[in-house]
DNA sequence: ATGAAAGCGCTAACAA
DNA sequence: TTGTTAGCGCTTTCAT
């Protein structure tokens, strides 16, 4: 009895079971599959076979022999911040059509801790891209000492060896605070996010001393921790002890777009009328009709071609240059911003 | 010569290597590793020589035996519409905590095409989950057809048994007609998704039907194509041709959320004052300041839940009820609408 | 052009 | 409790 209990489980056909149906071996199927030379008439067979079987290689038993899973690993702080959807989104275009498809490590929703170390090393991944994620240097470095090729975006660290792909927010943050300058914005506000973002500190730092540089007035600094909330809070702060504010520019749009809301909501100032507010990202939503935040893009084509050859080359074992690399982004001025006047 | 050229190019450790330092067979490192049952001092020994070695247990090898890669697929239309963002990034919580990770398969992007079966089958996914796929229950039929346990969120299929889990819809589109009729509206538009989702007909469906039931005035549709721009002309086709119209539902937020920016922007009909309009999902921006997007919430916690243990149940093989779920989502009522006089 | 055999790194059944 | 052995399904020399 249950003689044939396998094949009433129909147990998933394996390259053998092809070789045996089309009278061949298990090589030769192999061969079919992977561009190698068969004798066309046997290929004809096997493919025949193939098809009546439902056969397909097991990506599994592929990936043990190649070394390579076509798996990328993506870690995410939060997917709320409309630029990361649009990241991961070009990001799976672009490696899918080189053949790589990713996998998500995202925090911040209902579960609040990071994914760990261990967790990534759970999955075979043939690289991994951290953009924006908290202390990712540390786990980043584990997978570089795992031999993983590692790659950093929007986030720079200074102690250790990480390739870092990211907009040359500096050029960004100085182009914005020449922007207010010469639209002769004087008493200037600046959202910041969280305090160990890099990106954070080196867009504000930029900002803040280009501006204080030109115009010998503080600018009034707050953070709004990269939350639409938090923005909100900070855009109140300011407006309220700081009154005669004429321009905030914020971090990031998440925070931006609170901010402008607070702004024309709250405070009555409208934003491209009565005081300039900038975002950074040029998220879609800031370009919305009755949005039209004026915002620095990132170049995210450009950003991810790098990427992927950089992952390219590590694959290959070529020779690497772990150099940050930043790229430049484009100012787009919308109607959030007065106009320049000279 | 090139005599240490393996130890030079530090070969990834296996198990066999941590066995030989800790002087033991890789039987017993592999139980160190799966809770099997090891004499603690040899335990302890296995341990430090992992440590010393760096050793993983390759996931490859393990998911080979285990016929398990903790990877389901999640397929994607669009992330421009932030409900699956949202969703994205509550599916990874939940599922991280049940041991898997997501791989992404995403179009609408630069890549227009949407990924194929052969794609997804490239990788060894424990499972398939569909959100909002053009044409999803093809390519599902396929994974179905390879042994993999299969899901639809937003989406069913009349012709194939593949399993769904979605909000409940059809009853949310009622709930929404209800308000409509509560509040007095009487011209109706109704803004549609593209031809052939199955989620956009039954809301309209519904949608129509009921207040054309109660009101003997047809409902005004028109496509919006689940595009921001397609909304846009949408809106302003029904409020030109039917300056009467008092409310429009837009068949997601998405849609809603351009809606909403003509009508006040474009037509001067502000939301909530002299129009109603009311969208579907629940978003984040809807919620914010200034927006105030009345809007059906779907139940996604429950949803996920739900995905989760139907998974799980058919990884153990237990017998599968394809029966589709619809799970009751919940009415957010908020500024955008008028208020109910009754 | 094709087949036999080895082996990727692991787990599990079986012995001891 | 531990080691030995046998695969998981595939690709890839190496002969033929």
């Amino acid at each position: 009895m249950h003689k044939d209990k396998k094949n009433t489980q129909q147990r998933r056909p394996t390259g053998s079971d092809v070789a045996k149906l089309a009278g061949t071996s298990k090589s030769t199927v192999s061969r079919v599959f992977n561009g190698g030379v068969v004798a066309p008439e046997v290929k004809d067979r096997i493919i025949e076979a193939a098809k009546t079987l439902h056969y397909r290689p097991n990506p599994i038993a592929r990936s043990m022999i190649m070394q390579r899973s076509y798996l990328i690993g993506v870690a995410i702080t939060y997917l709320d911040n409309q630029l990361y959807p649009e990241f991961v989104q070009k990001l799976s275009d672009k490696f899918a059509d080189a053949g790589f498809r990713l996998v998500l490590f995202i925090t911040h929703g209902e579960r609040k801790r990071d994914p760990t170390l261990e967790e990534i090393m759970n999955y075979s991944l043939d690289a991994v891209i951290f953009a924006s994620s908290n202390r990712a240097d540390v786990i980043a470095q584990g997978c570089i000492d795992a031999g993983i090729p590692t790659i950093m975006f929007n986030n720079i660290s200074t102690e250790r060896d990480i390739k870092c792909i990211s907009t040359d927010d500096i050029a960004g943050a100085l182009e914005i605070a020449r922007l207010c300058l010469r639209i002769g914005h004087q008493q200037i506000g600046l959202i910041t996010g969280i305090e160990d973002s890099s990106a954070s500190k080196r867009r504000s730092a930029a900002f803040s001393k280009a501006c204080e540089e030109a115009n010998n007035i503080p600018v009034i600094q707050r953070c709004g921790y990269y939350t639409f909330e938090g923005a909100m809070q900070a855009t109140r702060d300011i407006l309220t002890h700081y009154p005669k504010t004429d321009a905030i520019f914020a971090i990031n749009d998440h925070m931006a777009l609170a901010c402008l809301q607070v702004s024309e909501r709250e405070f009555q100032r409208r934003p491209g009328k009565d005081i300039s507010i900038i975002g950074f990202d040029n998220v879609a939503i800031g370009s919305w009709p009755g949005i039209e935040l004026t915002s620095f893009a990132h170049p995210l084509d450009d950003i991810i071609d790098r990427m992927l050859s950089y992952i390219l080359s590590a694959l290959n074992g070529e020779p690497l240059d772990n150099q940050p690399e930043f790229i430049s982004g484009e100012l787009i001025i919308r109607q959030s911003t007065l106009p320049v006047t000279d």
